[in-house]
DNA sequence: TTGTTATCGAACACCTTGTATGATAACAGT
DNA sequence: ACTGTTATCATACAAGGTGTTCGATAACAA
């Protein structure tokens, strides 16, 4: 990729990423963004459409880099549920976001976050349905697999949201004993 | 109040919620409330201060509605986890839900409803806590009292967005088993 | 060196918001 | 029925955001 287009499209990234953590999604301009970035009009608008495609790239970017992080554990994340083992697919979720890189708490705690909220249940869920002891008549109740499995995730979500509210007091091994705890 | 102010209101209320079932919150304009309500957009204004604030009071004016008629049941709702009693609170709400008088479930549904989702949570919150049975250290566990409110109420709203996702294929009945078992 | 391409700045048309105005008609109280 | 009040309307308006266009410039790859 062109060096130009490569620096353009991160002075973007980087700029909208800092004015999120500031304002809301729908209170920020195309004009701020490049103006933060010092970038041409017409340039903002050669590398996105709209600033919802901005945001949706965005987000792409973030969990292509926390989820890919996580499929690198491979073997030793087999279970979701593994709560003792440190490196647990929850705690190990949890410590990546407590580092909060790529300012990745700032989409999540922020009101219109919906897209967002989405990109994330959607790769939780894929988490999650890859551990099968987690389904079926567990205690005999026979609940539908897609409202279980969205249960957990939003449960998840909720749980790091609640957990930047409280000023992420806690540490990511109390969180993942609350998560564990209401499932 | 003036009869030509309650008919102004009203007015708005229904076009924008008709709006609402239709589109996301962001993309309804004020110029297509008062086309569809038939009002002059100085009138509009008289009312409200923004759309940010029609949507508020249209909250406002559902909570009251809605969680008002559970409060005339008293007694009877004494216990939210009386999941036998035809009379429980869940089942009371999943019910009045699922006739759906005032275009709740539309604001529910559509994808910018933080707003609408803080006032479902409080006002799920102050039921929710009057509930002392619930809190503690059940099972052993030691949760904080506002992450486990805040998880049911947020279980809850989880659950209607599902069933209605789903079609509402499903009684009431069966969604209060579900809430329950997760709970 | 050369042809390509990303960027810039400026201008532009379009839309939305929120306000202001004076005229009109519905209203409440007497 | 009369009268003063007030909600409404149509229109106009300024301010600000969006997305596009265009020619000039400079960075790029080969």
């Amino acid at each position: 990729m062109d060096r130009r287009q490569k620096k353009t499209r991160e002075a973007i990234f980087h700029a909208f990423s800092e004015l999120l953590s500031k304002k809301h999604y729908h209170q920020i301009t195309v004009g701020e963004i490049i103006e933060k970035a010092d970038v041409g009009r017409a340039t903002f608008y050669a590398h996105f459409e709209t600033k919802d495609f901005l945001l949706k790239e965005l987000c792409e970017e973030l969990f292509c880099h926390i989820f890919d992080a996580i499929e690198e554990g491979g073997e030793k994340h087999r279970n979701i549920f593994d709560c003792d083992a440190p490196s647990s697919v929850i705690l190990h979720l949890l410590q990546h976001l407590q580092k909060n890189d790529n300012h990745i708490l700032e989409l999540l705690a922020c009101e219109n976050n919906e897209l967002f909220l989405r990109y994330f249940k959607e790769n939780l869920k894929v988490l999650i349905q890859r551990q099968p002891q987690v389904f079926g008549n567990k205690k005999g109740r026979t609940l539908p697999d897609d409202y279980w499995v969205n249960h957990i995730s939003v449960t998840f979500v909720e749980t790091v949201r609640w957990w930047l509210g409280n000023g992420m007091m806690e540490s990511p091994e109390t969180l993942s004993d609350y998560f564990l705890s209401v499932i």
